[in-house]
DNA sequence: TCAAAAGTGTTTAGAATACACCCATGG
DNA sequence: CCATGGGTGTATTCTAAACACTTTTGA
């Protein structure tokens, strides 16, 4: 209900409310992720889920997006794609007091080196693969994450969210391969998205060589939709029902 | 990343952490959402969603199912389905200090009457449509219930937890129309549901008159899967891309 | 015998798949 | 002129949608 009996707001064991982000990336064919090396205990020179407390003043989102800027030194936030994972709540999960963390997971275009400052001893994009054991439960927000992911990227637009503001269909479907580790017909997906009504916008003339060979690929701007429907579903594996 | 400088657990603003449940359940045909009325300040006399502090001891899914139980009197949890909906942090939720929310989603076969106790003047099934205002920000939470709920219809078989252990196809059809808010073809909702291996599975033998008249239709238990794939898309509207 | 609800069959349109093929560019 | 990546066309297969029809029950 969201009720407190009486007003003392010491009457209860105290919780510390924090976030941790799960920054994603796709670099050179490779998902990666954002990960810092942790200087204190527990868990010192762990890596773990850039992250940390919410302040008296701001939303779960707002202390997000500051920490955001704070690890990598992202503060332009448009084309961010920011949403909320879950909260994770296990009694157990800081060894040192009751500690309840909202986790993100944010995805960057074109992630610039991020240094890393505060509590961290060092900051790196790591291949998502070779990430982990990270510290606390942060290996379940990284597979959670990426579970998520895979999802969305089935019935909405977030993929362009990881490709720069323009962008090839050839780095898009990129984005899918990576993301769910397949491949993809490219004539099937080219028209699958270009049939979606304002997934993606032309921009009128322009081309870009990709691998240094070949035709040069026209390029696109994302379209603002945000709904994928009918859904782009991955290929059946045999761990699916059907 | 979850650091806490020190070990001062009173270092910080406290923050209070609580659960809230938007419990679903469709009776008669309608979708009901479970509200107690508040018999304190604020919102005194207004209805909001039930739940309740998490305690130190649980985490935020024991304390959903604890309260769960204490509201409505439900303790067999089988065939529940419970699931995190997301958490509320704004800075000023509650009037009196600074709450955070864990928001989950409950869907119910077949409800009890629930009675009110605890802080709450009085607990009751009510339509969807009918529920609110609510107190807090509980109009959102329940708002993105439903909106997760019809979702989730399409991608996975929680339908069937609408229903009760052994159900007609007639039954988990409405449960599709209720929440949807839109009216299926029967032979073709029925070809999808039995296309899909283990949604659902006969019971031998068995019928049930649904309506008073008509021919007895054969029973279903839910068949264990949780995916569905491919999707069982609800029919586009205008608001959707494509 | 009629209304109501379950269940079956069939036809048609659309979407996804799997290819074969052509185009432009750098080496 | 070949390798590489972009772009187009098309036949096939699968799915979804629409709807006519039969079956079984209570009134």
């Amino acid at each position: 209900m969201g009720v407190v009996q009486g007003y003392d707001k010491y009457a209860f064991e105290p919780f510390a409310v924090t976030v941790d982000l799960a920054v994603l990336t796709v670099r050179s064919g490779a998902l990666q992720v954002l990960l810092v090396e942790r200087g204190q205990e527990p868990y010192a020179g762990r890596w773990a889920l850039p992250g940390g407390f919410v302040r008296p003043d701001e939303s779960a989102e707002d202390a997000a997006l500051r920490e955001l800027a704070e690890e990598t030194g992202l503060t332009d936030v448009s084309g961010l794609h920011l949403e909320q994972l879950g909260t994770y709540s296990d009694p157990g999960r800081d060894p040192r007091m009751r500690v309840v963390s909202v986790a993100f997971a944010a995805l960057l275009p074109d992630p610039p080196e991020p240094q890393g400052g505060g509590d961290a001893a060092q900051a790196r994009w790591v291949p998502y693969d070779s990430a982990g054991p990270l510290a606390f439960d942060h290996d379940r927000m990284l597979a959670d994450a990426h579970r998520r992911l895979g999802a969305e990227l089935e019935h909405t637009c977030v993929a362009a969210a990881f490709c720069p503001p323009e962008f090839t269909l050839g780095e898009l479907q990129q984005v899918y391969e990576t993301v769910w580790g397949t491949t993809l017909d490219r004539p099937n997906f080219r028209r699958k998205v270009l049939a979606t009504p304002d997934f993606v916008a032309p921009v009128p003339g322009a081309a870009r060589l990709t691998g240094g060979r070949g035709k040069p690929a026209a390029l696109y701007r994302s379209g603002g939709a945000t709904a994928l429907h009918p859904p782009l579903l991955r290929p059946a594996t045999e761990g699916r029902s059907r």
